[in-house]
DNA sequence: ATTGACTGATACCTTTTCGGCATGACTTAC
DNA sequence: GTAAGTCATGCCGAAAAGGTATCAGTCAAT
């Protein structure tokens, strides 16, 4: 035999009333069934709670002890809906969130901050990947939303774009072409060695760069993936790199950054990148609270 | 509308088997009333707590935050009934005690160790009272067990003798008493200033020492009723007193205790002192512990 | 594509539980 | 001694809970 909450809140009544007919008028009841109440709540406790002598009522040492669980319970089990509430609605929970690591120095700060102050009951996890590793975690759901580059299957996900930037080359501050004062045109790197993006892991960087800026892939001496390595290279003076200007922001020394002359003024795009079926109602409040957020 | 632990239970065990006919086997009961039982509790709670496929059962993130509360409150509801039977039975609980300040000193740390070997649950709580204060504070509710000096009103209170000691005379070191080579007698007080204990306020003592030893109250220099007091008195050359055994524990310089003849070898009695109709059932344990102990 | 197995929801009925009223048993105060 | 106050008990009707049968939707195998 157990006992329930209805009571616990019997118990809880008339031990601050110490009177059993004050103590149902509190709970809207009569006395009658308050008093069956206690008496199977003390059948199923085992002990005997309140002290009834026809003219007043004590609570016994064993009362008192239980009293104080009952508080905590009932405390808890009028907490615990709004919770659940919050949680379903989105106002509280958990994010966890990818980025790409160099690229989204600049502005994941920001975007840290905005939500911490429009969402302060939602933590964020944050996880460095790479675009192709944010879709394969954004599928097997490790993760509910991305700091990612495109192209996107628009079946799966949706995506918004959240920030645009330039391209700039990269070069080591002792370059001739460190001292230029107008943007690289294609003609200016006819003879010099390429840091180059993989066409496999950063095909996004790839792309863009080739349809850009048209040049001869024989000239590449690194592959690289990571913006981070590409600036390390050209710091050590092994040729020049294709990087977003968000790059200005890793202090790697002896680097210089020279604008690029391209179609596009800002060419390299990060989008917000999420699934179309995410079952996280923190995600929604997220993507509201960024809804006019372009950093 | 509220919920029941009944409908917490059916939550957890749903979370556990992720299927709701295993989950109402665990709790021997059929599929039907389970799947109510979480209907009601989700309406109740405001918030879908469990995704339902027809196929597969998951929690929804609300449903993660919910369970955990839930897991809170069992948790404590299924403790609170065995916490209240051992307060009930007395095995955990309050006493709060009384002691006479220097005259207990030398038992009360051997008392207190076998009661916190006997009864770890039971808390002590410690008051310093002559046997007066202690009859009021029984009296009264305040505490629960005295550590005092007879007589008591057997109406009220119930006692057990626990310790007898001697009854010693104090005197300064340098006094010429001090190198007798037997025990005292009457007659070698004829002209000493006496150290002596208020009837009023120390009369456990008073009536003993006229009773043990006939003496000229005339001589009283200092009436006092605090055993420490009479030893400092002692110490400061003021006259000789008649002291407890327990009183050569204290540490007051200068201060050499000699027998005295007295016709009981022992007279002096501490008892255990409590009231006939105590409530409190952590005092019955404390007594049945101390049973047999004479300390 | 059809069928059978599986699973949660619903309808309906029976049993249990719960609350209210009337009243009893007992104590206290005047 | 009587009256007022208080908790417990008996009884009844209403509400709630559990069980059986069945429905509706999904998946897998043929």
């Amino acid at each position: 035999m157990t006992y329930t909450l209805e009571q616990l809140r019997g118990l809880v009544a008339v031990a601050e009333e110490l009177h059993f007919g004050r103590a149902a008028a509190r709970l809207r009841m009569t006395q009658p069934p308050l008093s069956r109440q206690i008496q199977k709540l003390e059948a199923a406790v085992g002990a005997q709670l309140l002290e009834r002598d026809t003219r007043r009522v004590t609570l016994t040492p064993a009362g008192h002890a239980f009293l104080a669980e009952a508080r905590r319970i009932l405390s808890i089990a009028e907490a615990a809906p709004a919770l659940a509430q919050r949680v379903s609605s989105g106002f509280r929970g958990l994010v966890r969130m990818a980025f790409t690591s160099a690229s989204t120095f600049g502005i994941l700060g920001r975007l840290l901050n905005e939500l911490e102050a429009r969402l302060p009951e939602v933590h964020l996890e944050l996880y460095e990947m790479v675009t192709r590793e944010q879709i394969d975690a954004l599928t097997g759901e490790d993760i509910d939303l991305g700091l990612a580059r495109p192209p996107f299957d628009p079946e799966l996900f949706e995506s918004r774009l959240l920030h645009r930037e330039a391209l700039l080359l990269a070069v080591h501050e002792d370059h001739p072409l460190a001292g230029l004062d107008r943007a690289v045109v294609p003609a200016d790197l006819a003879t010099e060695p390429l840091i180059f993006h993989s066409q496999r892991k950063a095909r996004y960087f790839y792309d863009l760069v080739v349809s850009m800026v048209p040049l001869a892939q024989e000239r590449v001496v690194h592959t690289v993936s990571q913006v981070m390595t590409m600036l390390w290279l050209v710091s050590a003076g092994r040729g020049v790199a294709f990087v977003p200007a968000s790059a200005r922001l890793v202090g790697v020394p002896g680097v210089a950054f020279l604008p690029i002359a391209t179609p596009i003024a800002e060419p390299v795009e990060l989008h917000l990148l999420w699934p179309r079926r995410s079952h996280n109602p923190a995600l929604a409040r997220v993507l509201d609270a960024l809804e006019h957020v372009m950093l």
